[in-house]
DNA sequence: AATGAATGAGAGTTCATTCAT
DNA sequence: TATGAATGAACTCTCATTCAT
């Protein structure tokens, strides 16, 4: 019983997940996120209660998925290199899933700007992925291959600044090829950041 | 009747600026921007075709202005090092105009996704932005104060990746006081990335 | 199995009473009725085929039950004078009482206007209450304590008139010590009108 | 300009009101208002923010309108006995005027035993009804005509119960013929009650 | 040049009813 | 018997756009 609602919720969510990142945040009606699941425009607010919970979940669960996929990707490499390079691989997964992605999350963080709840659900996402830097850079300092004057905070801040704009960059490009140009250059940035600063 | 035309078109155009970094894109009447301009509802049409319209001279007008007034800073100072801090300067130029500016441009980097007069536009002021950063880290090189390796281009662009990425952290963290901190991170991993890069 | 029918449809129809007289007519749904009897939805159809249908029977039921107290308590008295006591003691038997049922049966007048079945029920539960009138006026009249000018039938519709007008009345002055004096005010005015009318 | 303002709402309103005489309070849309004032759906949200609001306007006006009509009939008498017949023929003015009033007054009294606002506007109806009646039942007294003993705002109070009380009744019977026997009960009853009560 | 009244399509939401389990 | 998931028609309300003045 409690397994078909939750499977309905998640077919609901694959809906509206598809629907924003085709016609944009606010174009999304639910209309079109039942047909895009193939279901009447009841059963979305059956299952949830209003249009902003649907996409308010929306944003939680795609955040947990992507910091999911990040967190497995460096727990199977060992060494602080290896661990940056398999979480710029899972960053810059895909063109397909990249777009898809930044272009819904970038929906989000316009709206977040006026929302408590989205706010938070982003506070927490950017709080995950500061996680991650710390820990690859905590380990680097150990290992000796990052420079031990850095702010391991700030770094990882920076990192992820990094990774988003370039993202955002090479959404407007609207170029598949630059995709490895954006993942090539922002590997080689923060390379260089951790290993050489100074002061 | 030229000179009060290109008035009224400002006033609203101003109204429209106000009115989507307080409410947000899509939730922005034309009322409202007729109300803050303190005209009717009937002029905001008559100037503009439509509500799009508004919108798109709103998006290509606050990028030029940001980007005259990046070029104006950059202008008065002569070494490398110098204007690239004046540039740093200007973008962070204050908490309470970078959160006007980037709660808009991120809106209309949402809207951008799947909306090509939005893309065009920004990405014009994408090649404006790169075009400082190329001009900051040429000069650079010639005074022998960054370094040779670097690629001018790709770095222009990881400047501003660092740029944007930054300031979207730092909008969604809500707290004046890590306006500062993001600031000077920047210059510091822009300066660390331009003078010790290597390969 | 007939007995058990008839416990839930008496559960779901005390239920219907306490959401209407609540909610109002028009605010009440089946999930509130559903809830309030601790069934579930499909119950409620189960029993009666529809909500026009719970709501008919529920406009029957009071005011058959309504009626049958009225009865019992001029059945236990002896004279005219004192049935009419007993009469206007029971119609005005509790403000709690009569705040349940009058904006209940408000409602339900309301609504006979335009619907055939709520009228056919209403005007049985008029004759029976023209027909407590006609039995104590008639007393009245064989005990001389009444006036023999005045006439039965039209008297009993105008003794109801006031009682339903004062109910009514007392209903929106929302003032629980106004009951007594409405009860009061009814009885007097009663008791004047068949003791003293002339023509 | 005001002026044809003015007009809208009065041709709104009276839509209003034809409306909900015909499918009672809760069946009307704006859609049903809208058509039968011949104007679009979106015009009626033009002039009254809400359908609440209509509707709030509708009791309140056609409350005062029964009242100024009462007041100006009452006006055009001189002594107690023609004032009172007079204020009884405007009040049962006709089965036609009648029912449409008392059909549409029957729904805001149940809609007002959960709303305030309607609470408010019908003791205010009540109020006025009340002050015509004290205002014949004290030049009766002056005259001579009627029972010195009796309290002036009681009696008022049971006059509009007895009224009210008749043509609920009246409405349900739907028969045109008891029209005129309710007014003439009525009248009998009241000149009855304010001559020969006692105590 | 300027107004704002009027339109009507389309949004989110509610809920009686149906029906597979 | 009993459940509650699913449907979809119908509702109120919003608002860009049009247009007579």
């Amino acid at each position: 019983m409690k397994k078909k609602e939750e499977e309905r919720k998640t077919q609901i969510m694959k809906a509206a997940y598809n629907v924003v990142s085709e016609l944009g945040y606010d174009n999304v009606t639910l209309q079109n996120i039942a047909d895009n699941a193939g279901v009447s425009k009841g059963v979305v607010h059956y299952y949830f209660n209003s249009k902003q919970n649907i996409l308010l979940e929306l944003l939680d669960s795609i955040t947990n998925q992507i910091y999911k996929y990040e967190l497995e990707a460096i727990a199977q490499q060992q060494t602080a290199i290896t661990k940056l390079k398999a979480y710029l691989e899972a960053v810059f997964v895909s063109p397909q899933k990249n777009r898809k992605f930044y272009s819904v999350y970038l929906d989000f963080l316009a709206q977040a700007n006026g929302n408590a709840d989205y706010k938070r659900i982003n506070m927490n996402f950017y709080e995950n992925c500061w996680g991650i830097g710390n820990e690859i850079i905590e380990l680097g300092k150990k290992e000796g291959v990052f420079s031990k004057e850095i702010d391991t905070l700030t770094n990882a801040k920076m990192m992820r600044a990094l990774i988003d704009g370039s993202l955002i960059q090479w959404l407007t490009s609207n170029e598949k090829e630059l995709h490895q140009f954006y993942k090539e250059s922002c590997i080689n940035s923060i390379l260089n950041l951790l290993q050489y600063s100074k002061e």
